[in-house]
DNA sequence: TTAAGGTCTGACAGCGCTGTCAGAGTCAAG
DNA sequence: CTTGACTCTGACAGCGCTGTCAGACCTTAA
């Protein structure tokens, strides 16, 4: 599938699945005459990336991520290493989450004050 | 109260409280000799402000909430026109943290699948 | 063949936020 | 008075992300 296929079935910009492959997220094939040829399978990938992304998580802490999960070859070292990264993760997850919780809560007392109108 | 000791009390740089008052967000007064004078109720403010950017909200927002929220004078009528923005960033808020949660599933699936080692 | 629309690369720019540096003035304690 | 810590302004730069533009090539359908 070529790129701009991809960017309608995932709404990921053309543009930012370029970035995403400039930082190593994907990395699709080419036809002959230079155009990017995604697989099917690479629509769930930019989904997963689109999430952990929105969960604020950066690009190259992403990439380590899809390196392990991905499971190409018998990489089990590496994923030793990422359960630290992993578990931070979780962590930063939990405190923006309660973060929200809080923002929410000002957010809506806002509201109460003002009146619901 | 200056600038050096608001930031030990809030835990917000220099750099961002000048960057806030830039934005409109603080209005020190000033000293003779121009330092910035902080209202020891400028810490719940900036406390605020660090809530509510740490929702993703952006710095012009947060100002129109600010305006509403200290109620300086009778302005009800801003108000009126705050409620839809209001409720929109409780959306937004609530979007996010609903992105956060499925965030947390992927992690925690991640760290499942490697082996809790 | 021609025209329209998709794609390529590379560069530039903007967003909001943040740090840092330079050069100057201020303040408090010795 | 001198020194060191603090503050001022203004500018520059970086982060990660995103859009846009230019100039070129490819593909498809009329």
């Amino acid at each position: 599938m070529k790129i701009g296929e991809l960017s309608k079935r995932t709404g990921v910009s053309i543009r930012m699945l370029r970035y995403y492959e400039a930082e190593g997220l994907l990395k699709p094939g080419r036809t002959e005459s230079g155009y990017r040829d995604y697989d099917m399978a690479e629509v769930r990938t930019v989904e997963r990336i689109k999430l952990l992304g929105a969960g604020g998580m950066t690009l190259p802490t992403i990439l380590q991520f899809l390196a392990c999960v991905r499971g190409e070859g018998p990489i089990f070292e590496p994923c030793d290493e990422l359960r630290v990264t992993l578990r931070q993760q979780i962590r930063l997850v939990e405190e923006k989450t309660e973060k929200l919780a809080q923002n929410h809560n000002v957010l809506t007392s806002f509201l109460a004050e003002i009146g619901e109108g």
